[in-house]
DNA sequence: CTGTCATAATAGAATTATTCTAAACTGATT
DNA sequence: AATCAGTTTAGAATAATTCTATTATGACAG
């Protein structure tokens, strides 16, 4: 391992603790990885069985309900979002801008669509006593032909 | 039971066997009468656990495996449509027509938003290969305070 | 009508995603 | 180093949905 290996994971690690502590998380050795997992690099899109599969592929000891508590933690501390495509599956997205998007059916993968390339007009007002959350749009794709 | 009612359920039945036919299946007595359920009235929004007690309710004899599997042939004929709006419960649709969806998150209802009310503007190109199958708009509404 | 056959219905087992439980562990604080 | 609330975990439990193997039933030919 190169210092500067060295270093950029020093710094990746780091940066876990800061979101851990700044979130009100304790940043224990399963949260620190779970979250150098996702918040290292660009943003993603995962799905609770997908991501621990990856991170007990890379030699990291976690289980599956810890994987689920973890993400449902992040999500309820604002680091994550839940994107519900799927009847069979529950995605959790990294990006928690306004943004929207691609749902490649085929695939069962995400792409985003960026919050200001997209808009929704003509939304109703609520019935009364309700008040709008957020506005999910989904673009389902398909391979053409 | 009165005439009118005599005459207005065999109307409904008449018409849900020619449904049914228009479609290619086969009118048994359980698609029948789920098929009265669904399509007498207005649109409605159901899930398959909430279809089957109200059929059973009615003193009809049906399992939950078969209101699953008519729902996803109903589904399959286009006489219904899905519904992703709950990570935890698939939603069937008896309206097929272009419209979107208020979600209320406490209740778990639907309620229809006309498709020419709302518009879905700025959607970019999908990735080569693909092709737009749908747009869904979900607005996800949350009791006030 | 009746017999035949492809289709459909059914109970119950199985599968899958997810949550719960109760016990063992560990990060932070003293 | 001792403490303890917060965390992890395996495995059991749950809930929605699908599968399987068997039984029943529409459609229709004779
Ligand atoms: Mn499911
Ligand atoms: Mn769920
Ligand atoms: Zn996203
Ligand atoms: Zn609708």
């Amino acid at each position: 391992m190169s210092k500067q290996m060295r270093e950029a994971a020093a710094a990746a690690n780091a940066q876990a603790i800061a979101r851990l502590r700044a979130a009100g998380l304790r940043p224990t050795r399963q949260r620190l990885e779970l979250a150098r997992h996702l918040f290292t690099g660009p943003d993603r899109h995962v799905t609770a069985e997908n991501l621990h599969g990856e991170v007990v592929g890379a030699g990291i000891k976690v289980s599956l309900a810890t994987v689920y508590n973890t993400l449902h933690q992040f999500t309820g501390a604002g680091l994550l979002r839940q994107v519900v495509v799927d009847a069979a599956r529950g995605y959790f997205d990294t990006n928690t801008g306004d943004h929207q998007h691609f749902f490649l059916e085929d695939e069962g993968t995400l792409i985003d669509i960026p919050g200001d390339a997209i808009a929704v007009s003509g939304v109703p007002q609520p019935p009364s006593g309700l008040r709008i959350d957020r506005v999910d749009v989904v673009v389902r794709v398909t391979r053409e032909n």
